[in-house]
DNA sequence: TCATTGTCGATTGTTAACAATTGTCAATGG
DNA sequence: CCATTGACAATTGTTAACAATCGACAATGA
């Protein structure tokens, strides 16, 4: 087994995705290289380099010879980072359905059994891993590499949106109702079923999310 | 208005995709940091950043302490391109379908005609640009930002497939037939039969394209 | 008073030197 | 003969110094 390996670069994004998802940053903060050069003991190329993977993945941004920022969170950054995960994930599932063999099946399965078992215990930090990890492992069962990229290429911000929702306004959502139907339009291996049940649940989300935003002004954050 | 100002980082990101897209630099070649460096010009570390941009938007492979490398070009990675700018052009004729005013309508009706001006005309690359633009006009006029990049961050690949395409066997079709189905769908504003017609138009151009690439089997690369 | 201009500090953009890692290939030993 | 080891050249990874740009604010003058 290859024993875990990081550049310096991949260190430090890591670092700070983990502190930005985990709201050590807060939204709209103002980011300089050289200050986070000396937090992290390491060179500011090496910084920058992690501020422009981070910017890929639309946490920071960036404004040339100016500076960078964490990223904003308002209704229009939540509305849009629905909609285009929904439409990787829709994507997904028609494959998935549509070339459904033993392996997929299996890490279907076990990922949906961990919602069940999720649901069951009622810890936020499961439900939350095994809620992502459900439909995080829709598109790797997909087969679609790319696909898979650009899905994780906004997950990080799918997991900063969905802490930062939980924090704000718990929702007691039931795990297993949910995801039931995507679950069971795959497994019947019904692409159209599966795609409209990705949809719904997408809408729905959306919708629960945007409605408790309107109703709590008070987490605006000002950039 | 605003003169243009490009780093030295996105000048050279600019040049090694168009050279990319191009087909001056073929697929699977292997790019090494200095020779790049002393061609252009500038600084490893420019290249080195330019480099990481283009592998965002796969355009180039990186393996740590290797090297770069240009994408290959295989069956796969046509497949792969097609479904996921597929799914992102569904959600973009969604939107707009449902969401359509003035000025999108204005800005639709405007890239269709220069669809069927292409048409007519019948000049390569006025076809090509005017394809691309169609569907590039969709994504835009959608108005999701995040959807927007996230097209972006693979449109040059798709270009880069289509030239390739395109060299390798040209094919006719009719840009006006392939593509009135997805405008009408939109301008009637009928988000479930534009996004049908989305993936009948993705369907049918990925089952040419592997067609043609297999039964052409010189263009394989060897990576 | 107020628009214009110049200066300055803060910050990013760029560079070149130094360090670390990889793959190769010949030397070694059984 | 073949597997293992060790040195090496090529290449990427990292750093720190230097250059360019921006935004703010004070000085200037009509």
């Amino acid at each position: 087994m290859a024993l875990e390996k990081l550049s310096l670069v991949d260190r430090a994004a890591q670092q700070l995705r983990q502190m930005i998802v985990g709201a050590t940053l807060s939204p709209g903060l103002r980011l300089t290289e050289q200050d986070l050069s000396d937090e992290m003991q390491v060179a500011r190329g090496t910084i920058r380099a992690a501020l422009a993977a981070l910017a890929a993945e639309n946490l920071v941004i960036r404004r040339p010879y100016v500076g960078w920022a964490v990223q904003a969170v308002d209704g229009e950054v939540l509305r849009e980072s629905y909609q285009v995960r929904g439409a990787l994930e829709e994507l997904s599932v028609r494959l998935l359905a549509t070339d459904l063999d033993r392996d997929k099946r299996a890490d279907l399965v076990a990922s949906y059994d961990r919602l069940v078992l999720a649901e069951c215990t009622g810890e936020a930090e499961d439900r939350l891993r095994a809620d992502l990890g459900f439909h995080a492992g829709i598109v790797r069962a997909s087969g679609n590499k790319l696909l898979l990229r650009q899905y994780e290429s906004i997950s990080a911000q799918t997991e900063w949106l969905y802490r930062w929702s939980e924090k704000n306004w718990p929702r007691r959502i039931n795990l297993v109702d949910w995801h039931k139907p995507i679950f069971e339009a795959i497994l019947a291996q019904d692409a159209e079923a599966a795609a409209a049940a990705v949809r719904i649940h997408t809408q729905r989300s959306l919708h629960d999310d945007m409605q408790d935003l309107h109703t709590n002004p008070s987490t605006q954050i000002n950039r």
